[in-house]
DNA sequence: CTCGCATGTGTACGGTGTAAGCATACGGCG
DNA sequence: CGCCGTATGCTTACACCGTACACATGCGAG
């Protein structure tokens, strides 16, 4: 009553750029990055879909926008803990917010990735392997190989079927359509993702210290 | 002249998932994963769009088929050699057709995979772990470690330009825009990059080995 | 020869990203 | 206070996408 304008009582917030990023997240969290559109991230503001393109320059830069919010999620342990135990959290915690947002791995991998918030990482990570007394060369492959293998094993997690029930279904028919016997050893590693103590926690770390000793030990030796 | 019908001179070749395949492989080798559009794959072969509907589903099962086109192209050594360097020659070759199919390894990441020639591979895989000697449970967990390492590896090394004019042209741009000294490491990093010793050729056989010999060790320790 | 089915075509629908032009509402200025 | 320029949002439109559906055609089996 008082203001004449403004009759609706909705204090109708702005958009901008982190709002629009935080529906497309919202929305590929929930539907897939297949359910990224810009008419739903607008509908998702209760807008239209030209509007975003007052914020963002086009889809891309909301993609490599939101794989930034994803990517400052991460934890990069604060220096002085152990170098082997630090970039362990870091990996793991990589891994985990990957596997919060299954969209993500597939554009991380994809995009040119030079946003503040992976090089931020990037560069938190190759300081603590040369703070780790890692040479130069070594730093550098180093940092290859540890980025190859977080990614490379997220990924691979999530095309699998996650879900125990899920997964057991799966596999069921995936086994009975393969040739009869003619691929035993793939089959038994099907069986053994069955397994309740295969959850693929343990497998993770695992591969993770086996690079990280192997770092060590070519440190030492060179 | 001698038939009346069949007056074009042209034999005529009948369209088949086999040549669609080829199609989109040759055109997804060209104009890169988002050239591959019904529409052009059926202008590549001389026919309309719907046409190629007689022979698949529809365009997931082409990407699926592309996919196995990769998969099959990949050398699986003949047994008989020494199971590190089998696997390696294997790892190798998987890497060289990545690259050589740039848009595959997002696909290959994506997609659930259980066609006949990635069967045969991971299979062949499998056997040759198992072979040399790991047991049923570290070959669970090496299998998914070296498939991990390769296709992380192989991701990330397609993401930067390859090129080495490219590369310089983009890590200068690179260099000049990102806070001034504030990520020492990172930048460092992007100049190991030009140095033409780093050819990233070394450096994913360097990774490989590491873990194939830790996977040794672990089992001979074990 | 004829019939039926496999193969290829044409058209159409709902979806996509985004260019261009218009409406409006708000902040800084006189 | 009033004005105005600019930032923001809306409308319309275009080219392209995957594919459902109805139809044309030609070839092989009876």
């Amino acid at each position: 009553m008082a203001r004449k304008t403004n009759a609706r009582a909705e204090p109708r917030i702005p958009l901008s750029k982190d709002r629009v990023l935080q529906a497309a997240v919202t929305l590929a969290d929930e539907g897939g990055i297949d359910a990224l559109s810009m008419r739903r991230i607008a509908k998702e503001l209760g807008v239209e879909a030209m509007s975003l393109y007052n914020h963002v320059a086009n889809k891309d830069e909301i993609l490599d926008g939101i794989v930034e919010v994803v990517a400052s999620e991460i934890d990069l342990p604060s220096d002085g803990a152990d170098w082997k135990t630090a970039i362990r959290q870091s990996a793991i915690s990589t891994r985990d917010v990957l596997l919060r947002h299954p969209w993500a791995s597939g554009l991380w991998g994809t995009r040119q990735g030079d946003g503040l918030a992976r090089l931020r990482r990037g560069d938190w990570m190759l300081r603590t392997l040369r703070e780790a007394g890692l040479s130069k060369d070594l730093t550098y492959h180093a940092f290859h190989i540890v980025e190859s293998y977080i990614l490379g094993f997220t990924g691979q997690q999530l095309n699998f079927p996650h879900e125990g029930e899920e997964l057991a279904g799966m596999a069921e028919k995936f086994l009975q359509q393969l040739p009869a016997g003619e691929y035993p050893d793939f089959v038994e590693h099907v069986m053994q993702h069955l397994e309740p103590r295969h959850g693929d926690e343990g497998g993770f770390e695992l591969g993770l210290d086996l690079i990280l000793e192997s770092l060590e030990r070519l440190r030492d030796t060179a």
